[in-house]
Formats: structure tokens, sequence, C-alpha cells
DNA sequence: CTATTATTGTCGCATTGTGAGACAATAAGT
DNA sequence: ACTTATTGTCTCACAATGCGACAATAATAG
């Protein structure tokens, strides 16, 4: 698929785009205990920002979060919700904005649609972290997963943004089945509890924990597991099929 | 105040405004066991619609909203807040505001701004029915309460919007303190508990309720109240300060 | 092959929260 | 004074939760 986002730079009046408005995607993966985010880097800047999208005119907004999506993580069916409107004056700088453009050997005019005022549509995604292939858009050099317990300093707004985002997260932990979209096909207990204590900061009982999980009926216990770590193997488990993505 | 959406209709390329994009209020009040929303009338089109509002060019997004819910209610300090944005493609329907600009007596061009595709936040706010004075804007005709158990058909999406609105405030109903912006000053406690009962749409326990309630430690008990109706008098309550308002 | 050790699955107990009913207190009307 | 309906509070049963204890078990050490 050819990425429309190769020419929003030249494109300097943004024609086929909504304008003024753009979606900032913050995309959660779990790894070793740790909760990560994909960041795109463009180098000759320093710059490091959120996967962000464009509005087609004839694009619903969530489809094109959901375009955006696929086209940093190469997956389609997974997470993916509206959590804030951020539409300060403030945020408006278009500092990096240039800089990226000029790092990209263009000579931006000063109306250049990018340059303007934006009001953007934060969405959080969650997706397996074995799954994603991380790609960066026309105007970045690299994409990556990033530690949310270290990040680095963000362009413009970014780190409120994924401050917001991970509130969001933890206040629907328990409505929405958050392991489902984040841990791979299957799992063990401590997978899951070690998730949601990455996610809370917090510790939690483990025997009560794992009461909890079992009697919410969302998961199928399988076969033991066998080779991993020394000691009592224990069950792996997967999320029975309509508990998954939503 | 002069109300600047009185030149919103001849502004025909909306001039200081961010194009594209909207706010639309879903403002609850609550009356005699009723959950009402506030809804626009425009007279010469029999079309209804929810109170909306554009964004300045220089005007934070959530300024926007508060400064529009303020102009339908003379009220400022309320509770307001951001719930979805909707943003398909199948929304756009010129005719509705073609309608009420004809009604108003103009002839707007065909690319009217606001005749184009609009983005809209939507937000939902919690208003004391006893202090709002509803207030049409330049294109309506009249500003009036609706009972939300017999709403009548909307313009455009709004009857969506609405629907969404009222998920978000019941789930919301735990975790925010909801009572304390739809009920008055001073209320009881068989107050508090219809209101519970409206918004949920089912019965709550009476002592149970009360138990709740009360260990929250966020409600003052005042003096009994004397003059209402037969049998015993109940107390009167109050939201203790810090408690208003978020 | 046996003992050690750490981890897992499960159970029991104490505490807390919730649903439902009961009761006395009370304020208006008869 | 009596009736009647509503309120504030209590008790009881039951469910949910936090916390510790226990046996089962799988890899490793001797």
């Amino acid at each position: 698929m050819r990425e429309s986002s190769e020419s929003v730079g030249q494109n300097t009046r943004g024609e086929g785009y909504l304008q003024g408005l753009a979606t900032d995607l913050v995309i959660f993966g779990f790894h070793e205990t740790q909760l990560k985010i994909l960041l795109l880097e463009y180098e000759n800047t320093g710059l490091l920002g959120l996967p962000a999208g464009f509005i087609r005119d004839d694009e619903n907004l969530n489809d094109a979060a959901r375009r955006t999506l696929t086209q940093r993580t190469g997956l389609g069916d997974i997470f993916l919700e509206q959590f804030y409107v951020f539409g300060d004056v403030c945020r408006h700088d278009p500092q990096p904005l240039r800089s990226i453009l000029v790092g990209k050997g263009e000579t931006p005019p000063d109306d250049h649609w990018l340059l303007r005022r934006f009001v953007t549509v934060g969405f959080y995604a969650l997706v397996d972290f074995t799954r994603a292939i991380p790609n960066p858009d026309a105007l970045a050099d690299r994409c990556a997963w990033y530690d949310l317990a270290a990040l680095p300093p963000l362009m413009l707004d970014h780190t409120a943004i994924v401050q917001k985002a991970l509130d969001t997260l933890r206040a629907n932990l328990d409505h929405k089945l958050i392991g489902a979209n984040l841990l791979p096909e299957l799992f063990t207990m401590n997978d899951l509890q070690q998730l949601y204590e990455t996610i809370l900061g917090q510790k939690i009982n483990r025997s009560a924990f794992q009461r909890k999980m079992l009697a919410l009926g969302i998961l199928e216990r399988l076969e033991k597991r066998f080779s991993g770590g020394a000691h009592k193997a224990p069950f792996l488990y997967r999320f029975v099929q309509e508990s998954r993505y939503r």
C-alpha cells in the first residue's frame, strides 16, 4: 500500500485533508514487565514524537486513526479508542514541524498547512508487542518502542498526551478487556498479574487476583507449560474468543 | 456581551474560526424526577438541535465550549467535559443548515462554510435546573428544556450524540460528583436518590444508598426542613465545598 | 536417585461492602 | 389522640476482598 503521507510535506496546502485537525496515537505494548509506547524519531533534528495522522476529506475520523495505526504497526484488528481532544491555543508551535521539514531537505513556506494551528484527537491503542512491526512515516527516520517508565522528552505537548492516555488506560482497566490486547495468545496467570501491576503501578495480592480473574469467566485454561523456568510449571491461559477486542 | 455567533451566517467563509470543527453541547438538567436537556428550536424549519458552537482562531477548544455553555445558560462555573468526537463522513448533510439559514432570510452560497463537512467535539454539562436561564443563539428562535425520556426527533445525528452523552454520564456516576452539579444547594437524601435512580434508570435500595452516600464523607447534614410535605421531616444536605465541580 | 528450593493452585479466615427487611421516631392530617 | 406515610437507623444474610497457609510440583544440586 502506498503511503499517502509521503506527500504531506510537498503538499503545502494540505489538499485532500481536513485542515487544522489531526490524530495523535499512543500505542501501548507490553514486554518483560514494562509498558512501552511507539515513538517516531526525526534524526536530523533530535526530535521525538507520537505517531500522528491526518484525516482525508472523504474519510471517517476513526478510520483515519486506524489507518495510521496499521501503517505504524502492520496490525489492523486491535483495540483503538479516542480518549481526549487537545485543543489549546498554546499547543501551537510551528518550530518542531519546521525543523522536521527542513531536515527532510524541504523549504516550507510560512503558510505551510503543517505550520498552522492544529487541534488533535488523542487515540490509544493496545497491541501485542510480539506481533507489531514498527514502521516510520514519510517524515520520520525510525519508529521504535520506548519504555514508558523512562520516557525521554517529547516534542510539543506529547508528554502530556501520553500521561492522559495512561490515566485513561488505568481508569478503564476493569471495564475493558485490556489484557486480551496487550498479551500474546497464550500466557500464564503471572504474566497477566504483572501486566496489571505494571499498568496500575502497584502490587496486587496474588491469590485474590487469580480468584477474581477466574471468576470473570473470560479465561480458558489449557494444558501445563513445561520448558520455561524452574519450579512448578504454571497453566497456560487464553482469552475466550468473544472477549478479545472490546 | 455581544454574541459573536450573530455573524456566523453572514460570515460566509467563517473567517476568524477554525474550519470544519465545532462543539455540540448536551446540557443536562434535573427537575421533578426527570432528566432534561437544552435544545434549540428553529421555527421556520421545524428543526430541533443541540446547542453548538465554533472555535475562534485564538481560543482554546475547551474555552470555546464553555463560552457557548455560558451563552445558552447564563452559567459559567459548572461541570463541563468532553465525551466523544463525532467525525464520520456520513454525518455531513448540508440540508438542515441550509434550511436554517434560508429560514433566517439568507441565501447562502453553495460553498458557505457552514455547509461543509464538520467534525464535532461532544461535551456534556451538568447544570442546576433552577439557576439556568435558557437563551437561544443568533440562528435559533427558542432555547428550552426537553424531557430526555420523551425526546422528539433531532436534526443530523444529534440523537446519537445525546445517547452517547447519557452512556458517559452513567459510566461516570460513581467517579465524579454528579449530584453536586445537578441538584440545588440544599437537598434531601430522597432528592439525591431520585436523581441517581433517574440517571441509572433503575430502582436503588433506600437504606443501602443512604449508608453509602454518608460513608463517602462528601455530604454535610444541616437542620431539618419543615414546610414541605406531610410525614416525618427529612434532613437537608449540602455537598462539602471541595466536592463541587469535579 | 534423593533432597532442596522456589513457584503455583487452592483453601480458609477475617474484614469489608451490599441487598433486604424491620423498627422506632416523627410530622401532617383526621 | 389517632392514623398514616416517610425518614433515620439497625440487624441480618450474603457476596466480595485482603491476607496468610498449605500441599503439589518441576527444575536443580548433591
